[in-house]
RNA sequence: GACCCCAUGGUCUAGAGGCCUAGGACAUCACCCUUUCAAGGUGGUAACGCGGGUUCGAAUCCCGCUGGGGUCACCA
């Protein structure tokens, strides 16, 4: 049975990086029928920020990733929080200073910078001198009450081999290894020593996280060994970088998947494109659903090198999505930002049939809560180009006042006979039918841009579309319609 | 700096020695369509980092160089 799991730190949000090594651990579970364990990794109590787990947890959960064990839905191998779980750290601590594999550590913090400082200033790397390791069983400091750490005894020869599932076999050689701390003087386990012992306690077979963890990996079995526990297989996911080509952080704008998610990125759009981060499906398709990626997910197929995050093709994808899906499912997700502009949606048309005439045009759901705003207050400001090109005229106002009127006699309100009036206006006046097209959708919209203007006043309503055109030919004459700037 | 990983257009990628005149997607440019903007259609620009091998034949295998990234914490 395939376990897996995905052990954020709770000291921030998810961001992309992360959500992409959960989803790939998910995929790959599904793929294989097995399970997908979360695992809240919080031993350093210092950096905890409150909030992080529930964020995670929803974030991962708005991206359709689930998991049959974690923190928030239990199971046979918890607790599921690493600080919970400090007893049997302790108790593999003991037994490897009982074997002798580890040893405790007296030396203090400036002894330990001023060595590194040494070593550095010799262009050596910066490595624990072992000078704890070579104290006599005797030596009374054993005996103080002193604070110490617990180090790990690296062996001085020899190599640990990592047999990556992606990247092959790496080899390191023990020597380059300097004796790490598993246990800080506050008495909690370091990472390093907590993550092994989690994983095996939760019989987890594949470790799959991201490139960053390959140079700590000869760490972690070293400590398999020495505890005489089975070594998981282990895969690491090439990186995510930003545009820069660095590690993605904070001053790279968006990166979190809240972030994503006030911009108006549907989760469906985050979650497919980030799937094409580091991974392609056998026959190139690009547009999937999470089932259909189960299905396909082979760790074979999973890319070597670090990928750059495009926001241009997220947002593209996003906007194939807000086009495709259901017009129901769109207006679920579009609520919160129609609410965030203050639209009253109680006095313009049905939000379905305004959705549906802007989705095609817009990339996120930001655009499009935008673009369908006119519907719902009349516009306050006209677009400047806009009005140079079509409110110049002197006989702007009273061709709007003529549409007006022939408008409002009209007894059928649809695009067929809307589109006649403005046929017969513009060969009766001589003029072609964009002149009175453009400058209506102005006077109407505010913009220049937008659906075609006969869905549109379709939409908008008889009444509305000419006390509009009204207002505005007013407006026109007496020289107070604001531009936008 | 040491160690480790990696290397196909601006970006994501296909490619497991001949199927490659290197394919697809985003982006970009041009044109078409058109009541605007999108969308759509057609076409274009654009890549195997460099140098050595191996082989009848290399984007694909090997070595070196260069370049990029990661790790070197009482962070995870």
């Amino acid at each position: 049975m395939v376990r897996v799991r995905y052990a954020p730190s709770p000291t921030g949000t998810l961001h992309i990086g992360g959500a992409r090594t959960a989803l790939f651990n998910y995929l790959f579970a599904r793929h294989h029928h097995g399970r997908f364990i979360l695992r809240v990794e919080d031993t350093d109590r210092a950096r905890l920020v409150p909030g992080s787990e529930e964020g995670m947890i929803r974030g991962l959960r708005s991206l359709g990733i689930t998991w049959n064990e974690g923190p928030d839905v239990g199971g046979d191998y918890g607790p599921y929080r690493v600080s919970e779980r400090i007893h049997r750290h302790h108790e593999a601590v003991k037994q490897l200073l009982d074997q002798g594999s580890a040893y405790r550590c007296y030396c203090t913090t400036e002894e330990l910078e001023n060595e590194k400082k040494r070593l550095e200033s010799l262009k050596l790397p910066p490595r624990y001198s072992g000078k704890c390791r070579l104290r006599p069983p005797d030596d009374p400091i054993f005996q103080s009450d002193k604070p110490f750490v617990v180090r790990m005894k690296v062996p001085t020869e020899g190599e640990t081999v990592v047999d990556d599932l992606i990247r092959g076999r790496v080899v390191f050689e023990n020597r380059i290894l300097d004796d790490f701390v598993i246990q800080k003087s506050d008495g909690n386990p370091v990472y390093n020593f907590a993550v092994v012992l989690d994983d095996h306690d939760m019989a987890i077979t594949h470790v799959i996280r991201g490139e960053e963890h390959l140079s700590n990996t000869p760490k972690q079995i070293l400590i398999y060994r020495a505890l005489s526990l089975p070594v998981p297989e282990f895969a690491h996911l090439p990186m995510i970088l930003a545009p820069d080509r660095t590690k993605v952080s904070k001053r790279h704008g968006a990166t979190s998947v809240e972030e994503y998610r006030a911009q108006g990125i549907l989760p469906e759009a985050l979650v497919n494109y980030l799937l094409l981060l580091g991974w392609s499906a056998p026959d190139e398709t690009e547009m999937m659903t999470l089932d259909q990626a189960a299905e396909w997910f082979d760790l074979a197929r999973v890319q070597h090198t670090a990928a750059i995050y495009d926001y241009k093709k997220l947002v593209w994808m996003n906007s194939q999505y807000m086009r495709t899906m259901s017009v129901e499912t769109l207006i679920e997700y579009a609520l919160p930002f129609v609410e965030a502009r203050h639209l009253d949606l109680s006095h313009g048309p049905d939000l379905a049939r305004t959705v549906e005439l802007v989705r095609e045009r817009a990339h996120t759901l930001q655009d499009l809560t935008e673009a369908l705003a006119f519907f719902y207050e009349r516009p306050k400001t006209f677009d400047s180009q806009g009005m140079a090109k079509h409110f110049a005229l002197d006989a702007t106002p009273a061709r709007l006042r003529v549409l007006a009127d022939r408008l409002s006699q009209l007894r059928t309100w649809d695009h067929d006979h809307l589109a006649r009036v403005y046929d017969e206006e513009a060969q009766r006046q001589g003029i072609k039918r964009a002149a009175l097209i453009h400058p209506t959708r102005l006077a109407v919209t505010g913009k220049t841009v937008g659906p075609g203007l006969f869905e549109l006043l379709e939409v908008l309503g008889q009444e509305e579309t000419v006390a509009r055109l009204y207002d505005v030919a007013t407006a026109i004459e007496e020289e107070r319609l604001t531009p936008t700037p």
